[in-house]
RNA sequence: GGGCGAUUGGCUCAGCUGGUUAGAGCGCACGGUUCACAUCCGUGAGGUCACUGGUUCGAAUCCAGUAUCGCCCACCA
């Protein structure tokens, strides 16, 4: 039974179930096995949700971008691929593992690595399918064939594989460094996951004795030192000045007495030392500090670790030892001032680093890591964006991407952590390393020749970006030589927030560049952050997190898109407010009713066609064709909220509050033939098609619900294609200029009369005489093919050309256009008001002209703009003339 | 300390390579119960495009500077 109505009331809790079904079994989301002959190649790699979370409007805002330009591409004919996936997020899985155990009084140490891991699959498994349904419900078209997972073997590989050749490369090393040190997470933390923040501390000053010549303190000379972090003392192995200082220089070379340990502490020179900081003197921690430590590798001063990997005092901090280092820092000043080396302290503003993850103050942590040397990669990277091999949307994102691939430090990779990659590296006894992309490990040391079970795998994980890094083509089943690979690879856009251009797209600049040799996507897309109404960022901890499906059950996943995406400029943060939102709905709604209208429309019994297209028929089909050229050269130019504004005019604008209207004209004529209603409905039915076609990419499940029905009741407009999904993108038509011409004649004149009876007060239900002296011939004609029109769009009738009737028998109300004059209302006698509105508008029209002459008769202008500009102006300056003439001979 | 960006009607924002009288949504005012839609229709008010100078026939748009705000990066204890 044929469906020939849409509900009364837009629901989308009632339609959206079931059209993404359908769009499964129809399998328009896997590419065919063969790419169709000459076809272009329009590839997405999803950037992969963490595993960890539910999706937040962050994710909705991606999804609805990559699957509106994913949509495009499909209907283009191109070939085609979305490919999902999720990420492990290694410190973000644990730490939200390590909160769910416990709650069951559990923790990491309690279950140890191989029962702590089975724990996280299972968790991976009940959470991961909940992305995967939202995602569904957003109604992004991803081919769930290849879903992939950063932890799947697959990646796996691709991990080992690129491991490994950066080791061959050189490009990976082990080494002993100072490395940011979460001591909550008990991991390494890489630079960008090190949050610094200003806070007010106290800026301590501290007597260091000067050592005398039998070692011991002299308790009359002293060297001050400034320090923030008394409790590092401990660690201290030297005191620096600068060089030039003369107020040290007799120090220099002399030795300093550490409080408490009575460690002997050499007093150097180092220019790195601020002279105007403090008191010119800082004490040397380089195993707690990154600036000490530098200058301790210049010195060749000892290292000496006082905390432990949770940040307690250890053993070498004598009677501290066992204190957190906030306790001890307390501890050291109550006992410096007793002791009365303590010779001041002051509030002080500094910056201190954070965990990204668990908001940890970072600890320096001399330690023996893994490291990438990122430079030569960074360089190629930039190199390709330089060059213009990929480009970054917005642009001014390239000047940020450069500044950072220019001061670029090696990528500390390995974390202390067990949710992840292992490194797949091998120590021997003898300390060699071998580095093995087998997965069972290397059959022997690659130095030495020991066997592999005298072997040891190195325990730590790599940092997640690691695996993320590999992304857009660990995917596509490299290293090996895939169909896939070979087909989609590489890929087309990278679409992502601009908060993670350093941590993932700069990562995957860099890998793709080394593993593959080539640009891992032509163009980075980057959005901006959604925020709430008063442009705070949603957090939990704040609780103005909009959940997307609740929204979506609110609303309307097609609200939501339509809301994400309009007016948002690429790399811009917007604020999601309600009005934006029901913005959305309100042309869900919008859409739904035009459908309404089209479908209920539809003739009894549907004839042939006869008799000529109608003047809004032909100039709907004008509109339609221009907002065709307009939509596809916007996504072209992947310039989305120009697009969404573009068919929401058309929609909105053009189809309905014009071409509807007018339509209802021609097929409630009562003289009109069966054929030529029918000609004017197959028109509607073509034009709402062609509507819904270039809609479907940002309001995919309203516009396949409407196509449905649309193909059940009339399948010569849906050309015998039930799914939409799967529709061809409209071909761009024909424009009729003159048909707009005549059309934009016809709408200014309309408006003008509807605001004469506004500002004349006349009862919106009255209808007036027209009477129209028409500017020429060709008006007349136009104006006596409209009169059907014109009279209930503006409630005007009857109509009389001028020379049909008596002059004495014109309206009151008064209008020029460029039609001709119009005359309305009651009477020919001019009211006051009347008369000042007259006026006005007289005045309006001269200061036009006038401006326009002053423009034309500026000799530079006539002579250097480009002609067809000043061809406008004149032809704009005629225009105004002409109308002037017919306001004064009214 | 360095870098990047923003400043457009009451609010939120568009304005591409300089070219009509600077747009949209929301809000506001006035008027609308006819058979698609009050989640609607019609009409309207409202902006010296932060400021100063420059380039140009012409600047919201390009250049320089100033102010305010925001973001990113950064090893002054």
């Amino acid at each position: 039974p044929a469906r020939r109505e849409l509900a009364a009331r837009y629901d989308p809790a009632a339609i959206e179930p079931g059209v993404y079904e359908r769009w499964l079994a129809s399998g328009a989301f896997t590419p065919a096995p063969e790419p169709p002959p000459g076809a272009e190649r329009f590839v997405i790699i999803q950037p992969p949700p963490n595993v960890t979370g539910a999706l937040h409007l962050g994710h909705a805002l991606t999804a609805t971008v990559e699957d509106i330009l994913v949509r495009y591409h499909r209907m283009r004919g191109d070939d085609t691929l979305w490919l999902p996936g999720v990420d492990h997020a290694s410190i973000g899985a644990q730490f939200v593992l390590d909160k769910l155990i416990a709650a069951k009084g559990e923790s990491r140490e309690s279950l140890g690595r191989e029962r702590y891991l089975e724990r996280m699959w299972r968790f991976m498994d009940e959470t991961r399918s909940v992305i995967g349904n939202q995602h569904r419900r957003l109604g992004a078209s991803l081919d769930w064939t290849r879903e992939r997972f950063t932890m799947d073997e697959g990646s796996a590989r691709a991990v080992r594989v690129a491991f490994k050749r950066l080791w061959d490369a050189g490009l990976a090393y082990r080494g002993q460094a100072l490395v940011n040190w979460c001591p909550r997470c008990r991991t390494t933390i890489s630079d960008l996951e090190n949050v610094h923040r200003e806070e007010t501390g106290t800026l301590w000053t501290v007597r260091y004795h000067l050592a005398r010549s039998d070692g011991t303190p002299d308790p009359d000379a002293w060297i001050s030192v400034a320090t923030t972090r008394p409790e590092t003392i401990l660690g201290d192995t030297a005191v620096a000045v600068h060089p030039d200082d003369d107020r040290y220089r007799d120090l220099v070379g002399r030795e300093a007495i550490l409080p408490f340990l009575g460690r002997r502490l050499p007093i150097i020179a180092d220019p790195a030392v601020e002279r105007d900081f403090g008191t010119g003197a800082v004490k040397i921690t380089p195993a707690h500090d990154f600036d000490d430590y530098d200058v301790a590798k210049r010195h060749a001063l000892p290292m000496i670790t006082v905390l432990d990997e949770e940040a307690r005092m250890n053993a070498e901090a004598g009677e501290f030892a066992g204190l957190d280092r906030f306790e001890a820092r307390d501890a050291v000043v109550d006992r410096l001032r007793a002791m009365g080396d303590l010779e001041a302290e002051r509030p002080h503003q500094l910056v201190v680093g954070h965990c990204d993850k668990c908001d940890t103050v970072v600890e320096p942590r001399l330690s023996v890591q893994w490291f990438i040397d990122v430079k030569p990669l960074a360089a190629r990277a930039l190199a390709s964006v330089r060059e213009g091999r990929t480009r970054i949307i917005p642009a001014h994102f390239e000047k940020v991407y450069a500044h950072w691939m220019e001061n670029i430090h090696d990528w500390a990779v390995g974390r202390q952590l067990w949710w992840g990659h292992r490194i797949p590296a091998w120590y021997c006894p003898d300390g060699h390393i071998t580095v093995s992309d087998v997965e069972a490990g290397p059959a022997a040391c690659a130095e030495c020749g020991r066997p592999a079970d005298q072997l040891t795998q190195e325990t730590d994980i790599f940092d997640t970006w690691f695996s993320s890094g590999l992304w857009p083509f660990s995917t596509l089943g490299w290293p090996d030589e895939t169909p896939d690979l070979q087909r989609f690879y590489p890929t087309s856009v990278m679409e992502t927030a601009y908060e993670i251009l350093f941590f993932w797209v700069a990562r995957m600049m860099m890998l793709g560049l080394f593993c593959t040799d080539v640009e891992p996507f032509h163009t980075v897309y980057l959005h901006g952050i959604v925020r709430d109404p008063y442009g705070q960022k949603m957090s939990k901890t704040k609780g103005n997190v909009v959940d997307p499906l609740e929204m979506i059950g609110e609303i309307g996943a097609d609200a939501l898109r339509f809301a994400l995406v309009f007016g948002n400029a690429p790399g811009v943060d917007q604020r999601l407010t309600p009005a934006r939102l029901a913005g959305g709905r309100n042309f869900s709604n919008k859409l739904w009713n035009a459908a309404r209208f089209v479908l209920g429309a539809r003739p009894e019994e549907l004839e042939e066609s006869t008799g000529q297209p109608s003047l809004p028929e032909r100039w709907i089909r004008s509109r339609l064709a221009e907002a065709t050229a307009r939509a596809t050269r916007q996504l072209d130019a992947l310039d989305l909220a120009g697009y969404v504004a573009g068919v929401y005019e058309f929609a909105w604008s053009d189809y309905c509050d014009w071409f509807v209207e007018m339509a209802k004209v021609d097929l409630r004529r009562p003289d009109a033939t069966p054929g030529e209603r029918a000609r004017v409905w197959r028109t509607a039915a073509d034009s709402l098609a062609g509507m819904l076609r270039l809609l479907q990419p940002v309001m995919p499940f309203i516009t396949e619900q409407v196509w449905a029905t649309l193909h059940e009741v009339e399948p010569d407009a849906t050309r015998g294609e039930p799914l939409l999904v799967v529709a061809d993108w409209p071909a761009e038509g024909a424009r009729d200029e003159a048909v707009e011409r005549e059309m934009a004649d016809l709408v200014e004149l309309v408006r003008s009369l509807r605001n004469l009876r506004t500002e004349a007060s006349v009862p919106a239900g009255a209808w007036l005489a027209l009477t129209v002296a028409p500017s020429d011939e060709t008006a007349r004609q136009a104006l006596t093919r409209a009169a059907n029109y014109l009279e209930p769009l503006a409630r005007v009738r009857p109509i009389e050309l001028e020379g049909d009737g008596d002059p004495t028998e014109r309206g009151r109300l008064m209008t020029a256009v460029r039609l001709g004059t119009a005359w309305i209302g009651e009477g020919a006698e001019d009211s006051g008001a009347e008369v000042a509105r007259r006026d006005s508008a007289l005045r309006e029209v001269r200061a036009g002209i006038e401006r326009l002459r002053g423009l034309l008769d500026n000799a530079g202008f006539v002579e250097r703009a480009p002609a067809e500009v000043v061809a406008r102006e004149r032809a704009r300056l005629a225009e105004l003339e002409a109308q002037l003439r017919r306001l004064e001979g009214g």
